[in-house]
DNA sequence: CATGAATGAGTGTTCATTCAT
DNA sequence: TATGAATGAACACTCATTCAT
């Protein structure tokens, strides 16, 4: 080892550069020369911790998936069944700027692997492993009586999958139409209608209406 | 004279090229040299009927939301209520290959302006107006008695519009984990739970609960 | 001949369109579509009445050229001598807004001629025609005790000639600094000085100041 | 340690180019490609030294100026009055190749002004700089009784900077007829028009008033 | 005669990548 | 290790020109 560099965390500040540039200038503008010139470090300095700019934003994403899954294991400490579950959903939402930004970064890398196919190196993908958290979430929500057993575990997590994406998308694309408020309330409805109907919570409400 | 050209034809061509190279090799690919390849004519062909590339891809875009648009009206005919508004969340999802191309076109679209931000100058969008149909619907089925009233039509329709691009983009993700089948069938259980829970079919379900 | 067609008129009717479409967009902006959408013909027709688009700037030169002379001429009517020199000069500055665009024209295919030598196809070159009469009215203008004979007709009028480019050209660059009026003016001191030292007029103005 | 460049060094390399390019083809045929080829190195490595085109012709005219304003200066050293106005004005005259060449580009770099206004940004300009020297030595040579008081400085000045620029573009328009020996000799005859009338040589003309 | 569809070379510019130092 | 000089392909776009009709 000649020089005293930890290649680790070098890699993790040229990540760390990659993500301030696309906050800043968005993903069009993340070229190898900008950068290189936020970490203060010539260009040629990214072809010795990556291969090509390729492998920068697939490290960048892999980085990204680390952090939200992070997040969300910090986040259901202490909490399980539909308050889990609940919690886990709007944490999926791009409900803040960091998590806006992370979304556009995901539609964007999607867009890729939608065209390329599997031939790119993926890394573990979110889809599987997101439906699975919040499968096993539902299965005790509905083991507690929270939820109603009409559907099962996978049909009901499949469809919140799809709502966070879509919501994602359609806010992304149209701020204005649906805000951030009007999610979190669309997401309420929609555990509303999870629960069992003779609940107390749900007949309370029929009458109301 | 010159050479007898229906111009409207003409550019139609083109916008099928654009759909095409789109599909194949996704939006960044879609150049105008790729383009122009695609049509077997030379680039400066082009130019002749678009302005410049930004309205190339708005107008394939826009060609593309009439030809969804005629198909939906027609789908229509005859419909009414929960089963107009069924058949035209189906007729949205990917459920063949023409559809499935289209959804690429759309999502690699949605992707470049999310990268980019408003800037390029938006056709009608899709959102608000398929959003007012689906509305449109659902109030009509509630009417009718045969969707619960539970819910404002704005409420349901959105919730409906996320699960058709949630479940889009998850399919074209991962064709094996969200089949066409498996996307008729969470549809057809997103509809169950539409109906008023004194339905028939629901106060049986009320009886087991 | 099949067709009825005016076949010099026609070229005229288009060499005015280049003239309208320099004057509007600039010399830049000349271009073949540009020249032949503002004569209300196709593109192709150019060709049937000029080789090319240098044909085309040739003739326009030349319809120029022709358009100046006649002035020149039609103004000398009834002058003589220094007279007739100061309004020859005059009149070959850019001290109107027709008069500034044909000089701008000029200075632009004079910096071709420049860089091509002889190569170009050259109407009648403007300088020597224009030393020449300019020679002759000097010459008139000493004979008739005008002008002081100090200098040759010819050494006069080259040095009349090179102010008439140098002023244009600077006017040209710097409009702000060289005015109409500017020039005007510098040109009348000249016209002094080429006086012989004994004139009345040179006395009585010396006297005045 | 990257390659050991000298940087300024190299744009000074390149700019040359431009000006061999210039002279050669004219300002219009000088793309990028064709300056770089004239470098023998790749078209990226202009970007590497400027930032667009326009920078490189504006750059190429500054350093063109401070050369011109470099030998100027060298010129007037122990000159004063009417000797150094001489001096200077015979100066920027295209009197040998290398001033010739600096001519061709200065015309060609000023028809691209005239032809695109002032959108280009201008370096400072040659004319009032040029026009403020010549003034100052005319003011000097007045004081010194070598210059007639019978103009301003001022609009001596500007007849001088007229004929400078005058004899230039007719020289390169037309060598034959405007000799370089013709040059030096209508420019001798001018400044001996500069002459007050009481002088020895004039004092013919004094009696005679 | 006249059209305008079609061509294709050429423009400035951007950028990931290579590599001598 | 790290630098930044250098490369060259690719981009959207402009334009004069050709030519079948």
């Amino acid at each position: 080892m000649p020089k005293d560099v930890d290649h680790e965390a070098r890699r993790e500040e040229i990540l760390e550069a990659v993500w301030t540039v696309i906050a800043r200038d968005g993903i069009e503008k993340a070229t190898v020369r900008v950068i290189a010139a936020e970490t203060n470090w010539s260009t040629g300095v990214l072809q010795h911790y990556f291969a090509d700019k390729d492998e920068i934003l697939l490290a960048a994403l892999r980085l990204m998936y680390e952090r939200i899954a992070a997040r969300g294991e910090a986040l259901l400490e202490g909490l399980s069944g539909i308050a889990a579950l609940h919690a886990l959903v709007l944490e999926n939402l791009p409900l803040d700027d960091q998590r806006e930004l992370e979304t556009k970064f995901l539609m964007n890398y999607w867009s890729r692997v939608i065209r390329e196919g599997d031939v790119a190196p993926r890394p573990e993908r979110r889809g599987p492993q997101l439906v699975d958290t919040l499968s096993d979430l539902v299965r005790e929500g509905q083991q507690a009586g929270e939820i109603s057993t009409d559907e099962t575990p996978e049909d009901v997590a499949e469809r919140l999958l799809a709502l966070i994406d879509g919501f994602s998308l359609h806010t992304l694309l149209d701020p204005q139409r649906l805000t951030r408020e009007r999610q979190v309330e669309l997401v309420g409805q929609e555990f509303e209608r999870l629960r069992p109907i003779n609940t107390t919570t749900k007949s309370k409400r029929k009458t109301n209406a």
